[in-house]
This record gives structure tokens, C-alpha cells and sequence, in this order.
RNA sequence: GCCGCGGUGGCGGAAUGGCAGACGCAAUCGACUCAAAAUCGAUCGACCGCAAGGUCAUGAGAGUUCGACUCUCUCCCGCGGCACCA
């Protein structure tokens, strides 16, 4: 029995004096050795959570003694949710209560015996780290990466603040459980769906279990299809006002009068009066006298058209169908020849009545436009409520002969997405997502109130009633008609729950024949399911739509209305928000915070009790700001971002983790990353490593890392289990300390059994008897010491050094363990020399007995600096060896031969056997198989 | 529902086409001891047999093979992921 306490915190003290583990500034050949990034929680470690360190460690010093340099750092991801909570609880602020919790974790991880550069340790909550987090936010801003939106979004009603898709686990809020559910908000996001086919294509080079890579694979949802317009069944009467100086022989009509015309639509243009020198009221009045409008009446105005279509909508007594602006403007600035109308036409609208008087509203703009900006087209739209469509014209100003997208724009299509294109012909009916922007523009009026009642039930229902298990489809007909364009047949347009509107095109063609979900629906609500024949894939993309490729992934949600986490580095300033300027938001210009202004430091003087807003807003002193543009007061971002951002790149952090002048230096990046070796859990597949590869693959972009993916090899480590076979819990009373069990057994024997256990990547439940027996092994190493004296056992400890320097390698530190005992077992007596080596091979396992001995041995250098052993493979191989002898595949007799005998050596040695020859006795040998070293079989009649 | 991983003694597990159960725990017996602990030695899948030996056995069933825990198919059970993704 050795004292495991006394030495484990001697050694412990002596390497820390030493610097045994420093890290070397520049590596000359490097390993990059990684644990996940974790979150010091206030319960301190079980037993569970330092397996990964323990065979991270294991590596990372197998490796230095192998000859590398290797980075093997320690850092806190200590932002989050926790900290905050418990902070509302009591009142303590969550930085004190993290810098509790860091100390207590260090403290256990360094009882462990764990080889860490301290010295490279980080902390995200940190201002001297989330200085960098908000740097890089800056830089994703400023290349478009990082966007503003309003958009449904996953809201989780106990932490009052919105969550990722990824954060939302069965509709379930990820870390309280509470059902999350969908909000209208305005919120940051990160635009990884730019790289969704990057994320995809890198995975194939990886060193990672497969299972993790099909888990990212599916989470990115790729599939290829079809998009496909469906008219719009409807009979619009069209009403063309052609533009200043324009007639209707001019630009694109007479091409858009005769497509019309082949569609047996009917359309109706003038040439208005005095066009080069018009008025409003002549203008307006000719087309009011001249037309009729009624509920199926369309609009169409091309430049100063479609501001005097506007003027004529005003004066209707009657509701017409729509109204769309082609180049449109509301006010009279132009790029050729400024404020030309200024006065002959007044420049301002009654939208309110204008919006009262149509069913749809649509602007289409060109974004080469050189007459008018194509920032008047935004600002028409906006204030119509209305649909806007950006486009490239076929010649500036839509004034080409033929305009596709005018067409695209006044018929009004739905488009869908479909996999199987081929079933085309089987599409029966239609159906779109309630939140489809198109709903109120193809209802009919003797829908309308059912269509309404519908949106406003499902709006009520939270993501996880409308995938309930039940699955019971809903729906209601809008009254519209779209046609089929394969069949020609008119088919009815639905809006349902079951179709969603953020995958694809929000809207589905309907192929009950083919589908079953469809099939459900239809036999519910009576629809037709007729079998159509199928044509080919290429063929129903050539002849009825475009191939389109689809992904399940969306944007990435990183606001959150919460104090703890790094503030998001934006000002609004409203003085500087000049309507109309690119980046403009309700509430002013949105300015970034100049990179020389950062940190944007974490407020003090706050409360944490969320109310949905963020706590940052009620802090005085964090909103007394000034623009940085005007130096007018100024308004900052609320909110703070998601902790997936912190480590989403703090691997670059830990190379240069105390650089106060850039996030990491270039050359240090350079040279040690990327990761190597990477070991977490399997619960970060699409979060932490998915987010962490997007950060990698933009920061490539922005050139400022040369390489694409961050980790190269990645390892899963199984969870301990406690012991009774479920997940260890406070709640379950099934925690194992791993103070008591340091205290009882001693560090190594921790480590040892760990690794012990089973293999590396499965649940294993924890056994209190179980460590016994790597307790009794190393007081047994211990006791050898004493007994060993010389002895020609060179091949057994070959042997180990193979195996033991395989296993390691492959992460099978279980079978390594055992081939330690087995080797103790089976050498009683052994060399100097040999128990020299077998103390270095076991000092990764277990780093302080094995340094003990070896001083004891007189040794003044630390094992740890030692050189891995070599192997001589001929001497791993035995000379005699067992060789089985087989009648019919049944064993019969083992024999030893030298190792390489030949078939005929060995066939001779087993008909001699009495065994063998007793069962072969009157039989013929048909076959023989041998298997030089291993067995020769003989196959009878 | 779809996708993935797994199922081997009383227990954790080993063996990835070639002697199933390495290594360890637990258990039983023995040595040492006045005794206990520690340590050392032996036994340890089931069944038949005094023994030599034989038969069965890796969730169930089939198949491929001279030979299958290992490969293929069907089914059962457990765990994980996704979940109306068109």
C-alpha cells in the first residue's frame, strides 16, 4: 500500500514550481490537444465529467514524450444562463459567483493530476476576452455576416428570451424545458446559411464519428428539387398606364399585350394625354374616365405611370383587385434630369385609402435602374405595404423590348418547392403556409372571414401543438385556383398548418397520389386523388420549372434579452437615421461601435429579473452614449449575444490568450492551429461544432486564417452513468464525487479506472467495487519496486510498448489498462531496464506514482521529460506459436510449432495428434485450410 | 414515422472472419495469521459424465462460409438524433 495523497500533492506542487507543462511560444513540430470549452457550474465536477480530460491528458503527454510540442490549455465558457438565475435567486452577482465556481473547478482539475498550461487560461465572461467575441461580431457586420430581421422566432416564455433552432429540443426550450414559443421580433442573426453547402462538403475530409457527421449532415438538410410557378387561375383585367414621354407602342407593352393576349387575358392600354409634358389632374382624369374598375381589375403602371395610378386609385369609389408599380416613385428625384414633376403632380398619397382600395400591392424595381433609385422602389413599397421585387431589367428602367419579370410580377404565381418534380401531374391541389404572404392577396371574398379565423388559430397554437404526434391535419380552401401547369386542370389552393413557412417556398403542390402526408389531408377534406403518370425528373424541370436546391439549416439567433453574455457592439443613433439610407431600422440608424470603443463593458448597475427585455436596457449608465458619427446622444443594443458565439472561436484565444492587440496573433494561429485532437461530448453535434466550423470558414473569408475547419479529429467521450445505471442527477441522489474517490483511492487510481471502464466513446455506469481492482494493480507496481532483478524478458516488454503506443493512438485506453496488468501478472521477475520502461509507458496513465518510483530509482530528471519507448517489432513476434487444429471447424487439438511452419510441417505434427487422427478415422479429407500461425482445418466426407 | 448506435457470464467488459469470455469486480475454496485485514495460490458460462471426454451457448430466426460475436436478410428489445422539411 502506497500513501496516494502525500505524493500525488507533492508532485503536483513540484511541477507547478517546475513549469514542467509550459507550453513553448513557437512550436517547431506541433499537436493541438483540445477539451470542449466548459461551463463552470456551481455544483463543481462528478466523476462523470473528467473522463475526456483524463484521456485528453493521457494523449498530451504521450505526445511531448513522443517528441512534439504540444498546446493542451484550460478555459472557462462562463457566460450563460446559470450564473444569471441563480444571481436573481441570490442576489449575488453572477461574476462573483463564476470566479467561485472557476477556482473550484480548477482546483478539482488540478488534483486530477492534469498536465494544462494554466498559464493559457481564459475566461469568455472576461472583458479582456469578449473584447474579441464583439470584434469579431464587428467584422461579421461589416462583410454582411451578421443581419438585423424581424422574424418569427423560437421565444422560451421562463427565460423570457429567445433561442436558435438548435436550442429548441422537441419544441422544448434546451436548458429550463419550458414549451418555447414563436414571436415577431427583430433580431440579430448570424448568416451560416451562406455556408450551409461548405458545411456539408467539409465534413467528408474530417476525422470525426460517423455519427456525428450524419447528425450535422441532416441538421443542414440539403435536398435537391424543383421550383415551380402555378398561375394564379384568377381573370384579372389589366389597366396599362405607360410612362413620361411613353406610349403604348413604347418598351415592353406591346411584347406584354400580345403574351397576354396568347393567355386569352384581357388588358387594356392608352396613350395618355400631352405625355411629354403631363399633368395630374389630365392624366388622372382621362384614365377615370376611360376605364371601368371593378373587383377583378388590375393596375399596372410603368414609371409616372404608376404614380398616376396611385392618384386614379385614390379617386375609386370601388375595391379593385391590385396594383402594381413598375419602376415606380413617390417622389420626383431622378438621376438624369432632377424634379421634373415637381410640380404638375402632388407629391403626396393617401395610402391608408390606397391600401383600402386594393387586394394586393406590388412594387418591382431594378437594381441597375439609371432614371430612378432603386431606393424610391423600397420606400413605395414599404409605405403600400406591398410586395417588393428587386430585380436586374432586361435594359435600365425596365425600357428593354421584353421584361420577363413585369410578367412574373402582374400575373401573380405561387411558387413551390418539390422533390419530385415527376409527379407533377398528380398535383391535385395546392396548399399554402397561413403565415404566406400571398394568403391575402388570392383569397376570394367569400373565404376571406373563414381563411382569417384559420391564421389566427394557428398563430395560437405553440411549434410544438402544430408537429404534435397526433398529427391531425387542418386546413381551409382560400376560394383561389391555381393551374396545374403539367395537366392544364384547375386545381383549388388550401392553406394549412402542416405545410410551414420557412422551409422552401412556404408552399406546397399537393401529390396525394405519392405523398402520404398529402394523401391524409386530401381524403379529410374530400380533395381529388387521381394517379397521373409520371414523367422524368430532367424533363419536369425543363419543361415546368428550374432545379433548386433546398436547405433545412436557418440562420443562426444569437440575440438574447438577457444580462449575462457579451453586449452586442451596435449603437442606433435616430439623428443620424435619414429615412431611406441603407441600414436604417425603426429605431435610427443603426451605427457599429468603432473597434478602438471595445470592450462594450458589461453594466453594473442593474438588475437581473427578466422581464423580456433585456436588463442591460434598464441600466443608466450603459445607455448614457453618444453617437459615434454625430456625437449626438445615442441609443446602445440591449440585448447580449448567445454563448455558442463565445465558443465559437475561443480555440483561436487560446494560442495568444493575453494579446491585447488583436482576437489572436496571425503567426501563432498559424502555427498551431487547426485542432488536432478534440474530445466532447456527442450533445454538441449541431451546436457548438457546427456554429465553431461557420466561425472557421467565415473567418477564411475575411483572411484572417488560412484554413477551413478548426478540428481535425474529433472523439466523443460515453457518459459515466452512475451507479445504478441512469444519468447521474442531483435529483437521483446518484452523484459521484471525485474528491471522495481521490481521497479514498488517489488520483491515479481515478484516472486509471476511468479509463478502465469500457471503451472510451460508450455509457458506462460508474462501480464503487470497480476501482478496487486499479487500486490493488498500482499498489502492486508500487510493492514491484522492491522485487525486480535481472531477467531475459525483452519480447513481453516489446510487446507492451506496441501495444500500449497503439492503444493510445486508437483510443482504446481500456484494453491498454489490462495490458498493463496482464504484463505485471505475467512477469514476476524483470530487468532494470525493462521496469524503467514500464514505469514511462504507465506514466500518462498514472503521472505520480510512476514519478515517485522512478526518483526513488535515482533519477533526478522528471519522468515526464522522458523519450517514449521504441519497439523492435521482430522482437514483439513469438517464436513458437499455437496452432489449432481442426476437424469440420470443430478445435480438436492445439499444437505449438515454430512460428512461419509451412502447411506441410503442420499437417504432419496434426495427423500424428490421436485426437485428430481418432476423429478423422474412415473419413476422406476433402479440403484443407491452414492459416499459417493460426489453425489448419480439414474438411471430411 | 425516418435516420443512427448497441444487445456477449452474477456485473463492467475482451475478441471485428480463425481456441468466445482477455483484464477487472463479485463469489467460493486454500495458504499465511491466535484471529481479522492485507497479500499470495486455486476455482469460476450451462448441461451430461467418476473420469477421459462430449453437447449447447454471444437478443430471436434464417442465410453466406471449411469456419460467424464478427458478413447478409427478417424480427424483438434498449439508447441517441430528427420529426408534417414537401
Amino acid at each position: 500500500m502506497y500513501n496516494s495523497k502525500d505524493i500525488e500533492e507533492k508532485w503536483q506542487k513540484q511541477w507547478d514550481k517546475d513549469q514542467l507543462y509550459k507550453t513553448p511560444e513557437h512550436p517547431k513540430k506541433k499537436q493541438y490537444i483540445l477539451d470542449m470549452f466548459p461551463y463552470p457550474s456551481g455544483a463543481g465536477l462528478h466523476v462523470g465529467h473528467p473522463i475526456g480530460y483524463i484521456a485528453t491528458d493521457i494523449l498530451s503527454r504521450f505526445t511531448r514524450m513522443s517528441g512534439y510540442d504540444v498546446l493542451h490549455p484550460m478555459g472557462w465558457d462562463a457566460f450563460g444562463l446559470p450564473a444569471e438565475n441563480y444571481a436573481i435567486q441570490s442576489k449575488v452577482h453572477p461574476r462573483i459567483t463564476t470566479r467561485q465556481n472557476t477556482d473550484r473547478f480548477r482546483e478539482q482539475l488540478k488534483m486530477i493530476g492534469l498536465s494544462y498550461d494554466w498559464s493559457h487560461e481564459i475566461n469568455a465572461s472576461d472583458p479582456e476576452y469578449y473584447r474579441w467575441t464583439q470584434w469579431l461580431f464587428l467584422q461579421f457586420y461589416k462583410k454582411g455576416l451578421a443581419y438585423k430581421k424581424e422574424a418569427y422566432v423560437n421565444w422560451c416564455p421562463k427565460d423570457q428570451t429567445v433561442l436558435a433552432n438548435e436550442q429548441v429540443i422537441d419544441g422544448k426550450c434546451e436548458r429550463c424545458g419550458t414549451v418555447v414559443v414563436q414571436k415577431l421580433l427583430s433580431q440579430w442573426f448570424f448568416k451560416i446559411t451562406d455556408y450551409a453547402d461548405r458545411l456539408l462538403e467539409g465534413l467528408e475530409k474530417l476525422d470525426w464519428p460517423k455519427p456525428i457527421k450524419l447528425m450535422q449532415k441532416n441538421w443542414i438538410g440539403r435536398s435537391e428539387g424543383a421550383e415551380i410557378d402555378f398561375l394564379l387561375e384568377r381573370k384579372f383585367k389589366y389597366v396599362f398606364l405607360h410612362g413620361f414621354d411613353g406610349s403604348s407602342k413604347g418598351s415592353f407593352w406591346p411584347w406584354l399585350i400580345n403574351e397576354l393576349e396568347n393567355k386569352k387575358i384581357q388588358s387594356l392600354i392608352f396613350d395618355l394625354p400631352n405625355t411629354n409634358n403631363p399633368t395630374e389632374e389630365e392624366q388622372v382624369g382621362f384614365v377615370l374616365r376611360n376605364a371601368q374598375f371593378d373587383e377583378n381589375t388590375v393596375i399596372v403602371g410603368h414609371s409616372l405611370g404608376s404614380v398616376v395610378g396611385l392618384k386614379v386609385i385614390e379617386k375609386l369609389r370601388v375595391k379593385i383587385a391590385g396594383y402594381v408599380a413598375v419602376g415606380g416613385f413617390l417622389e420626383p428625384k431622378f438621376k438624369d434630369h432632377p424634379r421634373i414633376f415637381e410640380n404638375s403632380f402632388k407629391w403626396n398619397f393617401d395610402f391608408n385609402k390606397i391600401k383600402a382600395n386594393t387586394g394586393f400591392r406590388k412594387v418591382i424595381s431594378d437594381l441597375n435602374d439609371e432614371v430612378v433609385p432603386a431606393e424610391q422602389g423600397r420606400l413605395l413599397a414599404k409605405d403600400l405595404s406591398g410586395d417588393l421585387v428587386e430585380t436586374a431589367a432586361q435594359k435600365s428602367h425596365f425600357q428593354g423590348r421584353m421584361e420577363p419579370a413585369v410578367m412574373d410580377a402582374i400575373l401573380p404565381s405561387i411558387k413551390v418547392f418539390t422533390t419530385r418534380p415527376d409527379t407533377l401531374f398528380g398535383a391535385t391541389y395546392m396548399v399554402l403556409a397561413p403565415e404566406h404572404p400571398l394568403v391575402e392577396q388570392i383569397t376570394t371574398p367569400e373565404q376571406k372571414n373563414y381563411v382569417i379565423n384559420y391564421v389566427i388559430e394557428t398563430k395560437k397554437k405553440t411549434e410544438l401543438q402544430r408537429t404534435a404526434l397526433e398529427k391531425i391535419k387542418t386546413g381551409v380552401f382560400t376560394g383561389a385556383f391555381t393551374v396545374n401547369p403539367a395537366t392544364k386542370e384547375k386545381i383549388p389552393v388550401w392553406i394549412a398548418d402542416y405545410v410551414l413557412a420557412t422551409y422552401g417556398t412556404g408552399a406546397i403542390m399537393a401529390v396525394p397520389a405519392h405523398d402520404q402526408r398529402d394523401r391524409e389531408f386530401a381524403e379529410k377534406y374530400k380533395l381529388p386523388i387521381t394517379d397521373k403518370p409520371l414523367l422524368s425528373v430532367a424533363e419536369a424541370i425543363k419543361k415546368f420549372g428550374r432545379a433548386k436546391v433546398q436547405y433545412k439549416l436557418r440562420d443562426w439567433l444569437i440575440s438574447r434579452q438577457r444580462y449575462w453574455g457579451a453586449p452586442i457592439p451596435i449603437i442606433y443613433c435616430e439623428n443620424c437615421g435619414m429615412s431611406g439610407e441603407a441600414g436604417s431600422a425603426s429605431g435610427g440608424q443603426m451605427i457599429p461601435v468603432p473597434e478602438e470603443d471595445l470592450p462594450v463593458l458589461l453594466p453594473t448597475d442593474v438588475d437581473f429579473l427578466p422581464t423580456g427585455e433585456s436588463p442591460l436596457a434598464r441600466s443608466k449608465k450603459f445607455n448614457q452614449v453618444k453617437c459615434p458619427k454625430c456625437n449626438g446622444p445615442a441609443r446602445r443594443d440591449h440585448d447580449t449575444m448567445d454563448t455558442f458565439v463565445d465558443s465559437g472561436w475561443y480555440f483561436f484565444r487560446f494560442t495568444d490568450p493575453h494579446n491585447d492587440k488583436v482576437f489572436a496573433d496571425k503567426k501563432k494561429v498559424k502555427e498551431w492551429l487547426p485542432v488536432d485532437t478534440y474530445v466532447g461530448g456527442a450533445d454538441h453535434a449541431v451546436l457548438h461544432l457546427l456554429y465553431a466550423r461557420f466561425f472557421t470558414k467565415a473567418l477564411f473569408d475575411l483572411k484572417i486564417v488560412g484554413f477551413e475547419e478548426p478540428f481535425l479529429k474529433l472523439r466523443n467521450q460515453g457518459n459515466i452513468l452512475g451507479p445504478d445505471g441512469t444519468k447521474m442527477s442531483k435529483s437521483r441522489g446518484n452523484i459521484v464525487n471525485p474528491d471522495e474517490v481521490v481521497d479514498q483511492y488517489g488520483a491515479d487510481s481515478l484516472r486509471m479506472y476511468e479509463m478502465f471502464m469500457g471503451p472510451f466513446e460508450d455509457a458506462k455506469p460508474w462501480s464503487t467495487t470497480g476501482i478496487v481492482g486499479v487500486k490493488r494493480f498500482l499498489d502492486k507496481v508500487w510493492r514491484y519496486q522492491q522485487v525486480f532483478e535481472a531477467g531475459p524478458d525483452n519480447k513481453q516488454i516489446h510487446k507492451l510498448v506496441k501495444k500500449i503506443t497503439s492503444d493510445i493512438e486508437n483510443f482504446k485506453f481500456n484494453t491498454a489498462v489490462a495490458a498493463f496488468m496482464e504484463f505485471l501478472n505475467e512477469n514476476k521477475i524483470m530487468s532494470k531496464e525493462n521496469w524503467e520502461t514500464f514505469l514511462i509507458l504507465l506514466a500518462p496513465f498514472a503521472p505520480h506514482i510512476t514519478e515517485e518510483l522512478w526518483q526513488q530509482l535515482g533519477h533526478k530528471e522528471s519522468i515526464h521529460k522522458q523519450v517514449w519507448p521504441k519497439f523492435d517489432e521482430k522482437l514483439t513476434k513469438e517464436k513458437m506459436v499455437a496452432v489449432v487444429v481442426q476437424v469440420l471447424g470443430r478445435v480438436r487439438a492445439t499444437l505449438q510449432v515454430p512460428s512461419g511452419s509451412d502447411q506441410t510441417v503442420v499437417k504432419k505434427l496434426a495427423l500424428a495428434d490421436a485426437k485428430v487422427k481418432k476423429n478423422l478415422e474412415g473419413k476422406e479429407i476433402v479440403r484443407e485450410v491452414f492459416v499459417q500461425d493460426k489453425l489448419i482445418n480439414f474438411v471430411i466426407k
